[in-house]
DNA sequence: TGTATATAAGCGACCGGTCGTCTTTATTTT
DNA sequence: AAAATAAAGACGACCGGTCGCTTATATACA
């Protein structure tokens, strides 16, 4: 029983990130969210303090599926350092061509919509991408000390400017409606910039 | 008395900026930003056709001050194309940590909440964002014949990449609240990536 | 029967948008 | 020039609906 809750607390969580990547947070409702997953409206708040702690927590979830994404292209020994990481941005970039361009990413919008304004939501966002930036941060280290990828700059400022160019990507997407704005990060950061 | 109508139409918009890019679009009320402007629920719709197209014609308003800007930049001439770039965006950074990182940029916050969902917002998203690309484009062209910037990627492309980058900079400076998400884009891409 | 959990009904507040009234301005008639 | 009328614009009350959240009751289990 314990699990069917845990069970139902997931779905709650993964219906939440697709609609808040539609129509980000003050867009969501919990009446309209919790009907898709018939969740009774009253019970939402057994699952979750507020909408505001389900958001953090939606935000810690969703970043999940993508840190063991990486962590296995980082992981084949088949790739470099560089080689696994370009795998792993093309592969997105597939996904998102495939999908249509909907969604993008959820800690880019939320970023810009509540990330100023509520504290709890900015601290699940810097968690998350501070996670999601070290293991770029080692991917890069490992190219480093196979020689392809430049090192009079660190890891941690490559890593943490590639996500930067990513979600900046990811928004032009969704406007342009076209992956072009994403390969263009590929090719220019990835192929020209922290190549050695 | 046109202009005082036009006067109060320009001052909805300026508060609707400054509203929006705090609380997102669905966050922020067309009553609550009238009341602050001392302009009676009832008269929103003959400034307005909809609370839509009232954000269309903010993120046209919201750009021009930063085309002036970054054209005024461009056109001093003791500064080469570049030089003039990276003023232009050390400005821009100032600005912000004056401000304690409010606001960020409405066309990003935009981008992520409503880009993909309201047509008429993105098509003026699209075009603002064009608009500041193709100002940028020159700069960099500019420079490129000063013999500054590197000649191998087209100015087109450069410009469309630093203005990602740049976008999701400014997500991460609201995340950290700090400007070091700002200087990394300013020393990585103006200073060692774009330069020949 | 007693206790804990689940949930439907409902809270006040606010949403974007409309509508009928009232004020103001412009035009016509004396 | 003054008065009467018409057209236009401003405006607040109000529409149905939804917001996030609470609470009183029903149900399940001990």
């Amino acid at each position: 029983m314990a699990n069917l809750k845990e069970f139902k607390r997931e779905q709650i969580l993964n219906q939440g990130i697709q609609l808040m990547m539609m129509h980000g947070y003050h867009g969501t409702g919990v009446k309209l969210l919790l009907d898709t997953v018939n969740v009774p409206k009253g019970s939402f708040y057994s699952y979750f303090e507020s909408k505001e702690n389900f958001t953090a927590e939606a935000i810690t979830h969703y970043i999940e599926p993508f840190i063991t994404r990486l962590q296995s292209y980082l992981n084949n020994s088949e790739l470099d350092g560089l080689a696994a990481i370009k795998a792993y941005f093309d592969s997105l970039t597939q996904e998102l061509e495939n999908s249509d361009f909907k969604g993008g990413c959820l800690l880019g919008d939320l970023m810009g919509e509540i990330g100023g304004v509520s504290d709890v939501c900015r601290q699940a966002l810097k968690a998350a991408i501070n996670q999601y930036c070290t293991l770029l941060e080692q991917g890069l280290l490992s190219a480093q000390q196979q020689g392809i990828v430049r090192t009079d700059i660190s890891p941690a400022t490559m890593a943490r400017l590639l996500f930067d160019a990513w979600q900046g990507a990811l928004l032009h997407m969704k406007i342009e409606q076209s992956i072009i704005p994403l390969q263009r990060f590929s090719t220019e950061l990835l192929d020209h910039y922290i190549t050695n």
